[in-house]
DNA sequence: CGTATACTTGAATTGAGTCAATAAGTGTGG
DNA sequence: CCACACTTATTGACTCAATTCAAGTATACG
């Protein structure tokens, strides 16, 4: 028996709401709490679809017909793109209860890829879609998860295009660090799910200078490593931020 | 009197719908063409003001209170994001009729610039949004309009962390030439309105190195440059689009 | 316990940056 | 129309941060 047990069936993700394999995630990635009726939720539940994914797992790809809408319900998945030679460019890295999915002229506009064994809420798009004619609040709520993803993406693009490998390194470790501090745990103890080569992938480097950069940080006394280089202690948040320039964020 | 007379006046900028100085401008943008009954449309028209804003001028700066939205009207816009110690990368060049002015937490998420003298039509949020409750059609489209920002969001991130400098240069050439396409110009002609520099800062480069990539790619005989080297001439479009490498676009 | 995988570290290389000079284009005023 | 200044763009020489190539080490796993 593995000491960390893994959700690999559906009964287990769905301990939180009988009958609804997703209640907990779709309706704290919309925003419901509250605004809808169990009839309105219950309609949303009619259309969810829960689905596992191993490690490495494709769940979209990209330029592929846009069938479904996704909420991730457990685990980590890494969005990216790829050139015809295999440079990859990891966009983004989802948490639950996050949303993807989304479709430029009707296909998706990227891969998606489980980075550890994940479980999705899947929705057929056109069933979403009349669900939030009857329903603007989602809609609304829907654009405001978006343009928080715009401004997202822009901080990845100054980050790419005008920070230093420390810099870069030391942002990713604060945005991961930020990013678990909302989810409620603690504070400085950061989990990485994903390997050196995705969070090179992500912030544009290679591995080699990913590993050298956290090295670096650990020298500074920045930051402390766990045995398994999985988990990182921040011990100098003042200066990380500085490191990381998170001017107007 | 200069050879080029560019439109100062709101006059002159309000030739298309009299009494509305936006009105084609808004209309494209939010796709209204026969969706929006006159009564509508004039709702919309009541609360637009167009403004007018000279070169290097700001139209929005980062984490003010997001009062208005806007749609470029005439000119060209950068929108962009500075650190602390003045590096700057430009996330994107805005076009009329492009919207912007789109909020994270009710505070614009950059800073837009006029490139060249430009002209807007202002929004106040508030009302616009009143509108949107009023007419879904006008919040979808908007859905749609932003996703597409993504996808663009997306092609950018692996352009700053994936492509070579002669690559960056190749894609940013064969993108401003797919848009000025799509805009009725006949096609291998591209004019470029901003400088060097805000090239450079939109490809992650310095601008030594936009103009080393620009001349290698002269040099190749896959573009020409006009005597004031702000149009380009596409003389082997498909050598361009093997240096940009544009594989799911 | 041994093998595979992931990560770290070192040395050499290189693509883009920096610093510096030149060239071309624009605008002004005589 | 020309001379001058000013801005913008190009080109060259050198430097450096990050990559590449190459070991080596640690951890996970069957």
């Amino acid at each position: 028996m593995p000491t960390k047990p893994r959700s690999n069936s559906p009964a287990e993700a769905s301990t939180e709401a009988p009958g609804n394999p997703c209640g907990a995630a779709s309706a704290e990635a919309f925003s419901f709490g509250g605004h809808l009726t169990s009839t309105e939720l219950e309609r949303v539940n009619q259309i969810v679809a829960l689905r596992h994914f191993d490690v490495r797992q494709l769940i979209v790809i990209q330029s592929d017909i846009a069938s479904h809408r996704f909420i991730l319900n457990e685990g980590c998945v890494k969005v990216y793109r790829m050139l015809a030679d295999g440079r990859v460019q990891v966009t983004g890295f989802l948490f639950p209860p996050d949303f993807f999915g989304v479709a430029a002229g009707g296909r998706y506009a990227y891969n998606a890829e489980a980075v550890i064994p994940s479980s999705v809420c899947a929705f057929p798009a056109k069933d979403l879609e009349r669900i939030m004619e009857e329903f603007p609040e989602m809609e609304r709520r829907l654009l405001s998860v978006i343009s928080n993803e715009i401004a997202a993406a822009q901080d990845q693009m100054l980050l790419l295009g005008r920070k230093t490998a420390l810099e870069r390194t030391a942002s990713f470790i604060q945005g991961m660090a930020n990013r678990s501090r909302s989810g409620g745990d603690g504070g400085s103890r950061v989990f990485l799910p994903m390997n050196r080569s995705d969070i090179a992938d992500y912030l544009g480097l290679t591995t080699e200078t990913v590993s050298r950069a956290i090295s670096n940080l650990k020298a500074r006394g920045v930051i402390e490593l766990s045995k398994d280089r999985r988990t990182i202690s921040i011990t100098d948040g003042a200066a990380l931020s500085d490191l990381a320039e998170d001017s107007g964020q």
